[in-house]
DNA sequence: CATAATTTACCGCCTTGGCGGCAAAAGATT
DNA sequence: AATCTTTTGCCGCCAAGGCGGTAAATTATG
């Protein structure tokens, strides 16, 4: 299972979600449910509306199996130590 | 310049943010006025505010050259088929 | 070490995201 | 094709995110 990788679009995220979601074959209710929001989240965020709330969009995606990966140079420098200063 | 990806773990968005804003030597007023938004949003962010708006904090990963990326196994079909159905 | 300059923390106001409810649309069943 | 079932679209209301302003805290400078 090795990992696979799309940087992320972000006007693409509406038709990731949905692509998705047919996918599993769950309706935007039942997705609703999976991910403990409200339905209107769902319809919302498969039609593009960017300003939707980060966790909101977390439980979504976490929902449907999918990961979020950050593609930075000096992450590596982070994690090696936790208590980093500058 | 090889891509170097690392899976996100929500909570640690905040240190993330503020380790990369750091390293770039910016305040958080000059890091919001680089992305656009309120030095208010950054400081939510860095924080630990998940409830952030998505696009807000997609702005401000932008601004730090933080790229997003997906892991999804059938990620690849929806990309080949742009007008995929099911 | 005093003070000036910069950065951070937090407050209240205003805008807006997310909710359930319901109607419209799409799909299934006979 | 008529009707029952499921799914989707959208409305109004309420709670909360994002804003600038300002005070507190931190850091730099002489």
């Amino acid at each position: 299972m090795t990992a696979t990788f799309h940087l992320l679009n972000i006007e693409q995220i509406g038709p990731i979600v949905q692509f998705h979601r047919k996918k599993a074959g769950l309706s935007r209710v039942e997705l609703a449910m999976v991910a403990g929001i409200g339905k209107t989240a769902i319809y919302d965020i498969e039609h593009g509306k960017l300003t939707v709330q980060f966790n909101t969009l977390f439980k979504v995606l976490a929902a449907l199996n999918i990961k979020l990966a950050v593609d930075s140079p000096i992450m590596d420098l982070l994690e090696e130590t936790p208590n980093a200063q500058r």
